[in-house]
RNA sequence: AGGCGCGUAGCUCAGCGGGAGAGCGCUUCCCUGACGCGGAAGAAGUCGGCGGUUCGAAACCGCCCGCGCCUACCA
């Protein structure tokens, strides 16, 4: 910006190359300070509303935010131009567990744990971390241009969303769906609490399965039984097999002796045990297997916990008592072999849990917690994505949203850490009444004891955001925001939440609000590593787009995402491509530039004036292109498509708009017939108006200060209306014309470049076209040629003779011929036309054997059979003027 | 074990029933008055394999090979 290049032209002009970042700043501020983002609930418009999938407190921008919010901010500024009541509400998720991890590790360096300060402190200090750092994701949106009305912002531990968390566990509660129970949960030694099941992840192991004997009590015989975890042997209280066993039909006994232990324990028979693994004896471990527990029910059998919340063998486990469980797996195993129970070890690969917060090894544990019975609300989601209500797309996800709905389990929501909702259940501790209420009571309810205490468990993180829909919009009052904003129009998320957070949004809104929480639901891919790995901090592979925003640019992320963003398939994200998308904003950059100079005291066209059949082809062209890019890239948005809608924008810039337009038109621009100058002024004028307004949802920062630097009293280009379809511009023939000019003009810069002729070399150039409609549109628009060509003098024949010693195109029926200064190669020349006449004559044979076909004649759509035929027909002139050529040469060169 | 998705130009990916496409990279030429973050002209693909449906298949169906991911209570 220092430097004034001496190539800039006066006026008021854009500096040379795009300076984004002193431009990023400027418009986000004005943005914000004139409440541009600020939703409107004017009566009469139609809403549109959007909810941020909350970024948790402790997050830091990463790319899949990138893409997430990118592809939500090109929708909301997209439908915020075409008028709507347009809301998207924004805020952060509290992440029970992510976030209390933090803040441990925090003490864990100050060498205190949270015990040690106890939990009020604890949570103070959470909050106060929160308030200090908590902004920083908020910030980095802000930075990606995101339109949020952040005088909205809401945060899932705020006293709004609090109370609707009361209030929904209140009612659930009230209405049986929630309940309180042991039951086998996973649970995590390291971050000591229970984990629903969607929280443990699955990962093959290359692990052993040991195979046990338990004597029969008798002394003769044993049973063996297969594990893969050893060391819950300890706290077995049974055997099961199955009932249709053969080999256990008539057992000896009914119980055996649990090894180690020395305890007998019963052989039990249940149809859960499959008969086909290993010997078909099964060991049951009712307090620390799910199965296992379930099969205890049935059989009245007792349970025994043998590990405490850390994972450490407790005092049910004898003489192991104290040990880690991977050391009591390891000497229960070197005992059982000392004493001859091991019959053998094999390896064995097997599905591991683990804690997807710290990765550690879950155990699977009994324990007291409280449970959402999701199968009624389940239902009701189910009705209501069947019936069309809510749409998710792509399509193929709504299989897999089905799939898990109904096979879906209890949810267990009760965490055992401090840092979320506290459970509004209270323990009366003179009668032993539980209280579940909104308020905090005061007296039990049932003795009027005053000795109250609270449950000390939090709720799942993902409760609360389940209620994110309707409980930032008010809930559970009766607001107006809620009247114009729910259902929310859109819901854009990555898919790896459809079972954490979609669906839990879809029964609790259904629930509470009777109405689902979202009309559509867009769920986009995982953004990659360019090797398809995902990203994490662990593997080292991650893109911080903070540094791809500051040396790219902002809005060249964001138009790289937007192209990316195709359905169903995950992102391999590479610099390469960021780069090539900040040329693209550069390029628009410059084609303003160009503009710019020209337009400085003119206006856009007045559209309802303009009569497209009496403009020159260039315009009546470009006119055309402009509305069919108008309504691609209006129906990939509406279809979201956004892919599609940016590839149509980069096409029809830069290769329409750019490379043959903006050339095109220098000849009106710098010739000196006033009128044509002043048409060609307007029509430039209007289309880049289309243009930057089209790009705006996706380039925000660029084109709003190109919109500022435009002639003409301008305010925010936010608030523009949405370019819309004009039918008047729409010219399939002014195209057809076109594409035969691009086609000559092409022709003549291959000969050049083929035949080596310089730039500045003077050419001379004849064109025989037959058909006299189109020799008189290259006739009247041969000005343009020359200057796009380079060409001198032009020649437009629909007959004569084929001049002798020149090089030659053939393009359809149309002959191009550049007579050479010096001799034409012409051997050079006829290994160029053997490869274009192959070419053509392999189409030719592919058209004719079909229309040879009587099937394809008789089957084949009438429009597909004449446009065969119009082939057959321009592709055997082709072959003929090649031919002619051909034989011309073989002439001269004999 | 089920389910989903992917294998198209050197690389990254669109296309998903009627003439093989884009970006980057590559080759040659060009300091043409917006842009070298540029312009022009090119080279480059038995569209993973085999069968089937169809007048016509990269696209639809089946099987196979290779690669991801998700769900799952065979210890």
């Amino acid at each position: 910006m220092e430097n004034k290049s001496e190539t800039q032209a006066p006026g008021p002009l854009l500096a040379k190359a795009y300076e984004f970042s002193a431009v990023e700043k400027k418009w986000y501020a004005y943005w914000e300070e004139q409440k541009k983002f600020a939703a409107t609930m004017d009566d009469g418009k139609a809403s549109f509303s959007i909810v941020i999938p909350p970024p948790n407190v402790t997050g830091v921008l990463h790319v899949g935010h990138a893409l997430n919010n990118t592809l939500q901010d090109v929708m909301v500024r997209f439908r915020r131009m075409q008028g709507y009541n347009t809301l998207w509400l924004p805020g952060t998720d509290h992440a029970g567990i992510a976030t209390q991890n933090v803040v441990e590790r925090q003490l864990a360096a100050e060498n205190v744990s949270r015990h040690d300060i106890g939990r009020k402190k604890f949570i103070d200090r959470v909050w106060q971390w929160k308030e200090e750092s908590g902004g920083q994701i908020i910030n980095q949106l802000k930075r990606l241009g995101c339109s949020c009305d952040w005088d909205r912002e809401r945060f899932t531990m705020d006293e709004g969303l609090s109370r609707a968390v009361r209030e929904v566990f209140t009612r659930l509660y009230g209405e049986g769906l929630i309940y309180r129970g042991d039951y086998i949960i996973n649970w995590c030694p390291r971050c000591h609490t229970a984990l629903a099941d969607l929280e443990v992840e699955h990962e093959a192991t290359d692990g052993k399965l040991y195979n046990i004997r338990y004597p029969f009590t008798s002394g003769g015989g044993y049973l063996v039984v297969a594990t893969t975890r050893p060391e819950t042997m300890l706290g077995d209280t049974a055997v099961a097999v199955h009932p249709a066993d053969e080999r256990y039909n008539s057992l000896p006994e009914k119980a055996v002796v649990l090894p180690l232990m020395n305890r007998t324990i019963p052989i039990v028979f249940d149809t859960h045990v499959e008969k086909e693994f290993g010997t078909g004896a099964l060991k049951v471990t009712p307090a620390h297997d799910l199965n296992d527990f379930e099969i205890a029910r049935r059989h009245n059998l007792p349970s025994l916990k043998v590990m405490d919340d850390s994972g450490i063998m407790n005092e049910e486990a004898g003489s192991y008592a104290g040990m880690d469980r991977y050391v009591c797996r390891r000497k229960v195993v070197e005992d059982l072999e000392k004493q001859g129970l091991l019959e053998k070890i094999e390896d064995y690969q097997h599905g591991v849990g683990h804690c997807y917060r710290c990765r550690t090894v879950v155990e699977p544990s009994l324990s007291k917690q409280w449970f959402v019975s999701v199968k009624p609300l389940a239902e009701k989601a189910i009705a209501a994505v069947k019936a069309g209500q809510t749409k998710i797309h792509p399509k193929t996800w709504e299989n897999t949203f089905f799939d898990w709905m109904y096979n879906i389990r209890d949810w267990c929501i009760s965490r055992q850490i401090w840092w979320g909702h506290q459970i509004p259940a209270w323990t009366c501790e003179d009668c032993g009444e539980l209280i579940v209420s909104n308020n905090d009571p005061v007296e039990c309810t049932k003795c009027k004891g005053s000795k109250l205490v609270q449950e000390t468990d939090v709720l799942d993180t993902w409760f609360s955001s389940a209620l994110w829909p309707f409980s930032t919009l008010g809930w559970p009052d009766d607001t107006k925001e809620l009247a114009f904003f729910y259902p929310t129009s859109v819901l854009i998320t990555s898919f790896d939440i459809l079972f954490f957070w979609v669906a839990r949004m879809m029964m609790m809104g259904l629930h509470f609000m009777q109405e689902i929480p979202f009309r559509d639901v867009y769920l986009h891919a995982l953004v990659r590593d360019a090797d398809g790995q995902k990203m994490s901090k662990s593997k080292g592979n991650v893109m911080d787009p903070l540094l791809v925003m500051d040396k790219y640019g902002t809005d060249a992320l964001r138009f790289t995402m937007t192209a990316f963003a195709a359905q169903g398939r995950d992102i391999r994200l590479s610099e390469d491509r960021i780069e090539g998308y900040r040329h693209f904003i550069n390029k628009i950059w410059n084609a303003v530039r160009f503009s710019l100079l020209h337009i400085q005291d003119s206006q856009p066209c007045v559209v309802a004036d303009l009569e497209p059949a009496s403009l020159a082809l260039e315009h009546q062209w470009i006119l055309s292109r402009t509305n069919k890019t108008v309504l691609e890239v209006q129906r990939a948005l509406n279809e979201y498509r956004f892919n599609d809608a940016a590839h149509a924008l980069y096409q029809f810039v830069w290769h329409e708009f750019c490379d043959w337009y903006l050339e095109w038109v220098k000849g009106d621009l710098y010739g000196d017939n006033q009128e044509v100058k002043e048409t060609g002024r307007g029509i430039l004028f209007t289309v880049l108006e289309i243009i930057i307004k089209l790009l705006h949802p996706i380039t925000p920062f660029v084109t709003e200060e190109i919109w500022s630097a435009l002639p003409g009293d301008r305010s925010s280009i936010m608030t523009e209306p949405y370019p819309q379809e004009i039918a008047a511009w729409d010219n399939p023939a002014a195209e057809d014309a076109a594409d035969l000019f691009m086609g000559v003009v092409t022709g003549l810069r291959n000969i050049r470049s083929e035949t080596g002729i310089h730039p500045s070399a003077h050419v001379r150039a004849t064109i025989i076209c037959p058909q006299k409609g189109k020799s008189e549109i290259l006739e009247e628009n041969s000005k343009a040629i020359l200057a796009l060509t380079r060409v001198e003098e032009l020649q437009i024949l629909t007959e004569g003779r084929r001049p002798k010693g020149a090089a030659s195109y053939i393009f359809n029926e149309i002959e191009i011929f550049v007579p050479l200064a010096g001799l034409v190669d012409v051997a050079q020349e006829l290994a160029k036309l053997e490869k274009e006449q192959a070419k053509v004559a392999t189409q030719l044979k592919k058209v004719e054997s079909k229309l040879g076909n009587s099937k394809f004649l008789a089957k084949a759509p009438a429009e597909v059979v004449a446009g065969e035929r119009q082939k057959q027909e321009s592709l055997s002139a082709k072959l003929a003027k090649i031919n002619e050529s051909m034989e011309r040469l073989q002439h001269l060169k004999e």
